[in-house]
DNA sequence: CAATAGATGTTAGGTTTTTTAACATATATT
DNA sequence: AATATATGTTAAAAAACCTAACATCTATTG
């Protein structure tokens, strides 16, 4: 939950966003505009993004860069959004199964959840995703 | 390196760090006035904070809270400075070690780094460290 | 080829944020 | 009582951001 809200929280207003992601403002207001990032908006109606919608327009300008229209794209973030549900239910099911371990064993999971969260952390360096980067 | 820049890449305008350490733009201009903190400047000359100048505030914050005054501040800063590059220097002599062991011993001791990594994550979330909290 | 749709640039006018500098205030120290 | 410290408040100018409109370029379609 702490996890998510980090990713999620509105922190960088669009100047920022656009020296982090090499798009104009034109185009991020236009992304927005057909719905492929939701940013947040501050009581005074300044977009604010957070590191997921960074993330969503590095994607989306990858994918612009291979040529891929708002309609290919907006099509891809939706699959995205499936399987990652999926795998998010899948994840809830072991988390289950969890719930009958012992502390030792409890304990032990833990420990190798650590380790996984910051063995992923530097694979996902790689591909250049601005919040993996930053977490 | 990578990590390095992250902490102190320049991203906050003044109002997301106000409201990030529930300061004020006058304290917060105050504390860089006397040299408390360093945040860049963009083109423009607007101040940019970095993760790292947002956790230095929100350690000037609470030592201000405890009614520690800016001289004191400046002091506890300075000597946590020292303190940090002892480390580091004892850290770099390890690291020194490391260029005479097997290819096995190195994986063996990455595996343990990154593993520390994500404990100290762990731990320093108590704290209420921004940065960390974000990394 | 002409018309249309998609994606982005540019411009204009208005609102908000940020900056520096100055002055005000409250509290603690001398 | 005078001074120093820390913060608030205000003003004026510069920069950033907002929406809306119009322009341009490219690809598709009739």
């Amino acid at each position: 939950m702490g996890r998510q809200d980090r990713r999620t929280m509105p922190l960088f207003p669009i100047g920022i966003v656009q020296s982090l992601t090499d798009l104009s403002a034109r185009q991020i207001r236009y992304y927005e505009e057909h719905g492929l990032i939701h940013p947040a908006r501050t009581g005074s109606n300044r977009r604010l993004f957070s590191f997921e919608d960074v993330d969503r327009l590095l994607e989306i300008k990858e994918l612009i860069d291979k040529g891929v229209n708002l309609a290919g794209i907006k099509e891809m973030m939706a699959q995205k959004e499936v399987r990652a549900s999926t795998l998010k239910s899948e994840h809830n099911e072991s988390e289950n199964v969890k719930k009958d371990l012992s502390d030792r064993e409890l304990r032990e999971m833990l420990k190798q959840e650590i380790f996984e969260a910051g063995r992923l952390n530097k694979a996902s360096l790689r591909q250049g995703e601005l919040s993996r980067f930053f977490h």
